[in-house]
DNA sequence: TTTAAAACAATAGTATTACTATCATTAATA
DNA sequence: TATTAATGATAGTAATACTATTGTTTTAAA
């Protein structure tokens, strides 16, 4: 069995706790299932509740809507991904190397996390890379940061910028730095999938060239 | 008067060519007022319809759908900018001089061009910060490159590439970094105005910190 | 063990969205 | 002036994004 962790999400994302039943694990599992597979345009509460043998009435209660869904789907990838992060470099002194790791993990493909149940961290990385720029890129977004709702993904960036600021406190940019760090870890992904004119990267995932990229912009710019 | 510029933009992206007629310019004008106003998710063609005292059928005759009318939208924007900053920087010879330049084009807040009639650029920016990257985020972006909706994206990134290039032959990564500085200067200002805790900016347009941070970032990762 | 509450399924219904179709009218053009 | 192209007015459909109600099952507390 092992070891099961669980995060703490904001209870403003939900109506009902989707961690505390069976249907409402069902509703994580297969929502996250299905936006990978419709993309989060073609995802409806109706398409989900087919999946689960359920109905739409059912996932309405536990989600005001797919927006805050999608929110909520978010918000733990990156609960998770701050703890995963945390695990494989707890032990690292060096912020040096500590941050080429962070950087590594972020650009890696991953797999999934048998210290989680029933979510498939491989699939829901790729429907983080192509879905999660939707839960800010809104007109509601300076509300939906009032409640806090992006509070996992600011809390990884103070990760990642406290660890540059540990390998160079002069760097005047460490917030700005972490964020661009963790979207352009998303962004090559995308384009290199997608649109990889954009990219100077093949698909092959024999070497990690996106991280090679990162680490040559990250650490040429924070060098002492 | 003075001259008035036109760009040529993919006919697969719209019906019948809004450019075309003066249903078509209103069309183009008020979409990007509305979905300014109102965000993309909640702009739709009745809104637009009564906006500008025609029909929705009127508005279904030039674009297939809303995210046509995006795509439309960004692939305008991005043939402007190519222009713009070409027009802005041919008389540099200097590849460093001329990166900078490029830059501060991309970070500064950008003024209504009177070369073009009835775009406002200002608002188009803002637009474009907040929702073009809804025009490659889908399922269909596989089909929407093949199709080339993304051109004009793309040759500004060879642009900006090329001009890397220039500077040192040598470096690595010159279009994931073209691509790279577009989506910084696009993310960092959406984070500096709705989720500033993601970045080291104030909002006061005062200093263009953006600009300092891209500058930092770029040379330090190119210089020879 | 009973019983009350919570969770769920089943169904119905509404307003809005994202379109398509038709036909009459106006404007531009040959 | 005849013809065609563009527009306006109107109608209609399927899907979406919900809300509400009612009855049944499951669970958990008394």
């Amino acid at each position: 069995m092992g070891v099961q962790v669980k995060f703490k999400i904001n209870e403003s994302l939900y109506i009902r706790n989707p961690e505390d039943t069976e249907l409402g694990k069902k509703i994580l599992q297969y929502s996250i299932e299905l936006i990978y597979k419709l993309g989060f345009e073609n995802f409806t509460f109706k398409k989900l509740a087919e999946e689960i043998d359920s109905t739409e009435a059912g996932v309405y209660r536990y989600f005001e809507n797919k927006h805050k869904l999608l929110i909520y789907i978010t918000a733990w990838y990156f609960s998770w991904l701050e703890f995963h992060i945390e695990y494989r470099t707890n032990n690292i002194k060096k912020p040096k190397v500590k941050l080429k790791r962070i950087i590594k993990l972020l650009t890696a493909p991953i797999e999934d996390d048998i210290q989680t149940d029933y979510i498939d961290e491989g699939m829901l990385h790729h429907l983080i890379v192509a879905e999660s720029s939707k839960t800010f890129l809104t007109k509601q977004v300076k509300e939906d940061n009032r409640q806090l709702f992006f509070m996992p993904y600011m809390d990884l960036c103070t990760l990642i910028g406290n660890v540059i600021l540990a390998y160079n406190p002069e760097y005047k940019y460490p917030k700005s730095l972490a964020s661009t760090i963790v979207e352009i870890a998303h962004f090559q992904n995308f384009f290199m999938h997608n649109i990889p004119s954009l990219t100077d990267f093949s698909k092959s995932d024999k070497e990690n060239e996106i991280n090679d990229f990162l680490n040559d912009l990250v650490f040429s710019s924070i060098k002492k």
